[in-house]
This record gives structure tokens, sequence and C-alpha cells, in this order.
DNA sequence: GCCGAAAGTGACACTTCTGTCACTTTCGAC
DNA sequence: GTCGAAAGTGACAGAAGTGTCACTTTCGGC
């Protein structure tokens, strides 16, 4: 081969990662990514094209580690295995929502921006295709209400990840207690 | 007094709005907002120093207008009443938690700027005190589920609003779905 | 040893946003 | 009518981001 590299993809991936959530999609710039990776800006070019192309690569490379422990939905029999499944998958990718929200807005630059693009929607229809199955399974076993629309159910569960946690809340009681409104809401039965 | 102005506050508010949803914080900028109000940029230095103050300002502005609705919360008698008072001004100010969590990111560049910050804070904290009680009010009245955090309640209520609508599925079928999944869930009630 | 491929660098030109300044325009008060 | 205050403008200089280029560094293969 030839040189070695100062910065792994894997690196690159999660400064980018870090460097949205703390500045946006619009503050992110090669010249705070370089700072973070500890290597002159122009250094990102030999592998990246430009900004676009560095971030929708790593949406790829998360939505894939996301959807390979999602197919594991498929090793729980039950509806209702699979579903709380889903429900902690989703909870603890809390910041895969606001990843699709920035990816949307993204232009399309280069070709390779466009070929990540088309994954990521790849991805997204063949999760929102699986999700879907499992509604109409809980609708069909009357474990879900008939009357709600799929896609409502679904992006309400899917929004549900952005309810914070605070200080003095443990994590698993925020997730037991967000699990509990999704299914059961917040009123008591009667 | 002078000569008349070529845009009211109004129109600042309401491009910075729009601006804010299209670009983001830091996509935000003085040349944007004076293209569509029509002026040159430096027309719009003579009202405000930086965009941190146009923002703040739009800010406060908004969240105004969101209280002066909200204390009509007072009018109704029932904790029932009131609570659906509270998820239809929610629904019906969708844009509200996208610009609560613009809103945190936004440096003290200038006084003004810490100022509106300020009110924003206040605004905040009245709010979550009247919607504290409220859900005080419900568990009193075994409406709500004791054992849920006050804190989780609201923020999910809040984060609700974030649901996306879907070509297909009326407005109205849409809040009437959110409003149903928060108090009861989902899930069937046996 | 040396050669080529891949990795990394600083310097450059270009663009965009920022904030200031001297200037002009417009209006009401007198 | 003219004067001053407020509103608006274009020109400027500086800062920051982008992308390119010629160059250097480092490695494995021969």
């Amino acid at each position: 081969m030839a040189r070695e590299r100062k910065f792994s993809l894997n690196e690159v991936f999660q400064h980018t990662k870090q460097l949205l959530l703390e500045h946006g999609y619009e503050g992110f710039t090669f010249g705070l990514l370089a700072e973070r990776l500890g290597v002159s800006r122009t250094a990102i070019y030999k592998h990246f094209e430009n900004k676009e192309e560095v971030i929708t690569a790593y949406m790829v490379d998360e939505m894939e580690q996301v959807f390979a422990k999602f197919v594991h939905i498929h090793d729980y029999p039950t509806f209702d295995e699979q579903f709380r499944f889903l429900l902690n998958l989703i909870l603890y990718h809390d910041d895969l929502h606001r990843m699709i929200a920035i990816g949307r807005r993204i232009p399309d630059t280069t070709p390779a921006v466009r070929a990540n693009k088309e994954r990521l929607e790849q991805f997204h229809e063949r999760m929102y295709e699986e999700l879907n199955q499992l509604v109409e399974r809980g609708k069909q076993e009357g474990r879900i209400k008939p009357h709600l629309p799929n896609r409502i159910v679904l992006a309400y569960i899917f929004q549900s990840v952005v309810v914070p946690h605070f200080p003095g809340i443990s994590l698993d009681q925020w997730a037991e207690s967000i699990k509990e409104i999704i299914m059961y809401g917040v009123m008591t039965g009667n």
C-alpha cells in the first residue's frame, strides 16, 4: 500500500456525529473536523470531496449499524416481545431521528452523495416496511388500536426518542416510563 | 419622528422564523433576511446589532403570543378540559419546540441578547410551573398515572408536536390520533 | 537503494458573511 | 423652507470556509 493513515474512517464518523450534534448541518466545517482529527484540513479532501459526502457516508454507516441490530426483531416470536424490542432499540439510538432530519436537507453535490442518499432512502423504506408489518400484526392480534393510522403510530414511536432525560431520573426509569406512555398513555385506565 | 420604515418588526419576525426553519441557526444570515425583506443588509443593523439579537427577539415575540393564549387554560373548570386545551395549543404551535432547541445554542453576544434569553427563560419557567401544577392536579384527581415522573409526562407531551403529518391524513384526524395516543397509548385496553 | 502509490501539508485564490462608515433620503416640527 | 432625527444605501475591510495545487513524507515491492 503506502503511508499509514493518521485517522480511520471510524474516527471520521465519530467526530462527524459529534460535530453535527453540536453545530448542526450548516455549522459543520472541514476546518472543525480536521481540528478534531488532528490533521490538516486538506488531508480530508484525499478521502471525501466535500462535507456532504462526509456526512452522508457517516449516516449510511450509522444506519447500517442500526439495521444490523434491527433484524434481530425476528428472533422474538410474539408481537409483544417484538414491540418491546423495537422500543428498546429506538430508545437506545436516541440520536437517529435528529440525523434523519438533518439528512433531508443535504443537497446532491456529487455522485457519491447522491448514491449515499439513495442507500439511506432504501434503508428507510425497508425499515418502514418491516415496522408497518409489525403494527399491522399488532392490529390483527388485537393489541394495537385499529383506528389509529399506521403512519401516525410509527411516526409517534420514532418521535418519542427525543424526549430528553433529566438528572434525578435514571435512564432505566426514563425508558420504562416512555414505553408505558407509548403503550398505554398518561391517563389512568378508568 | 422621521422617515417611514420599509419593513416592520412583524415582517422581520415572520421571515426570521421561515429562514430558521429552512436553514437552521447557523444557516441564518443577514444577507438572506435582507433579501426577503427587500431592503439592504445594512438597514437591518439600524435595528439589531447581530443575528443573535434578531433571533432571540423573534423568539420572545413568539413566546409572548403562545403565553397569551396559554393563560386561557384557566377559563376551563375541569382537569380534562384543561388538558385537552393544552394539547390543542401545543399541537397548533408545532414549530415551538424546534425553536426552543435552536434557542439553547445561541451565544450571549450582546446585552440585548442576554436580556432576551433571560426573558425566554422566565417564560419557560412560568409555563413549566403551570403545567406541573396541571399534571399534579391530574394525579390527585386520579386521572394521570401517579408513578410517571411529572417531568417525563410534560417533556413527552411537548415532544409530541413534532410528529409529522402525512398527506392522506387530515389535520383533524392527526390531532385526534396524537391526543388519543398521549392519553391512552397505542395499545388496546385489555 | 529506489520507485511509485497513497497520505499529508501549506500556500493560494475564491467566495460568503460580518460589521462599520460616510453618505443620501425622507419626514415632521418649527 | 430648512433642520434634525431616523431610515436606508453602497463601499470597504476583515474574518472564515472552500477547493486546488505543487510539494513532502512514508511505506511496501522490486
